[in-house]
DNA sequence: ATTCAAATTTAGCCGAAACTAAATTTGAAA
DNA sequence: TTTCAAATTTAGTTTCGGCTAAATTTGAAT
């Protein structure tokens, strides 16, 4: 029905619609990396679809239409994700772009034979909430591990897979989905952080990395007992 | 690197060789069902890409390097079809047309994944053989169940993908993989074939039908056990 | 040898989706 | 209020892979 083309520009618009109400045209441009003029004419079209709706010089937004749309490929997405990385052990930083390429071309009813072999499973190897058939998605909100205070323990919940280079080497200091990971030091003038995860060893990080692992603090269970 | 347009190209010409040296446009044409005008377009780029050679009014024919592209295509599309079949349990008659779109996303990493994942199978679910990475095909010419006597008994070993619909009524009938099969009567002038599978139960096959079931006979131990 | 129908190729067009360069609009700063 | 740089859109091109219609080639039948 619609191309691969569309569904990119769907997702790309949903995903940057979850930060600003309306999109405009850079910075659909700059997400996708193509030139703002073909932007500019895939916008149009959307709208020519009703599936945007298109404000000239002032932005974008999905129709209800778009975002069902948009959620059922991001569906697919992360569910093949999830796929590659459980059945075939697809390595974290590879299922992005290898899904990339197949949420495009599965039938529904693929679709539907691989959640049910996994389970209904409601998130991706990287911790993104996985839509429902239905277009329902579980947003939850984290702190990110730049704004941790020194001291605080921590569990990952969600990792940005923008960057695969990324991914390998959190992938190495341990930073994967669930880890526990304490907070040791913050370097002066906002600096660096320390960490000590799983494994006892210290790694330092970059804020700028930081910033794409998000946490949720460790219970108090755990607090309490240490304050024992 | 090569579209996925050059890729059904490739297989198309590569299937369409194995009954005929070379293949005709209109062969082309009508197997992909275009218009032999753009068949002879597509020609002309396969031969300045040197991946075939044509010979204007006469034919195409493969060089070693669009063998060797078609092969590796040909090898996505059944370890696709063996993989969706065997941990997704897709039914028979749908795994060809997933296959189709997916055979040209998967990287090679993730078609290794793959072929590992299943033990480096050799055959499809329709009995087709699996070329190995190296561009190796395990040619194994079988009888055509059309040709097969009465009171034979028979194994069928590959049965032709091409109709969906075709494909779910063999599935029906109980005429899958490796099903032991015998050719109860044969019908005068050339009718259709009475059958008796695995179940027991008896069933007509219309003898075009028949034509794309391919077996071999079962082997001299069962039969001289029942000589005696 | 000639003829002619069928097969094939050529010529030219279309829609997608990208691009660059030019024109236009916007909105913040002067 | 005017100005002007940045953002956006428009105009026009390109590549890919289809298409139809017209021209050409082939080879079998006369």
């Amino acid at each position: 029905m619609t191309s691969a083309s569309v569904q990119n520009y769907l997702k790309a618009i949903y995903t940057l619609q979850e930060n600003q109400e309306t999109v405009t045209t850079s910075a659909l441009a700059q997400y996708l990396d193509i030139s703002a003029a073909s932007a500019t004419n895939m916008v149009k079209k959307l709208a020519r679809l009703k599936l945007a709706q298109h404000s000239p010089y002032h932005g974008v937004q999905l129709t209800a239409r778009g975002d069902k749309l948009a959620l059922e490929v991001i569906r697919h997405h992360r569910l093949v994700e999830l796929f590659l990385a459980e059945t075939l052990g697809v390595p974290w930083d590879c299922v992005h772009d290898e899904a990339e390429k197949i949420e495009h071309v599965i039938s529904e009813d693929l679709e539907d034979r691989i959640a049910a072999f996994l389970g209904n499973p409601t998130r991706d190897p990287h911790g993104d909430p996985i839509p429902t058939k239905a277009g329902k998605v579980q947003h939850v909100t984290y702190l990110s591990l730049r704004d941790i205070a020194a001291g605080q323990t921590v569990t990952v919940r969600r990792v940005n897979d923008h960057n695969p280079e990324h991914l390998k080497h959190f992938a190495k200091l341990g930073l994967v989905l669930d880890a526990n990971v304490a907070v040791v030091r913050r370097e002066p003038f906002d600096g660096p952080l320390r960490l000590r995860t799983a494994s006892g060893r210290e790694h330092v990080l970059d804020k700028n990395l930081a910033r794409e692992i998000w946490v949720s603090l460790d219970g108090q269970t755990k607090t309490m007992r240490r304050a024992k």
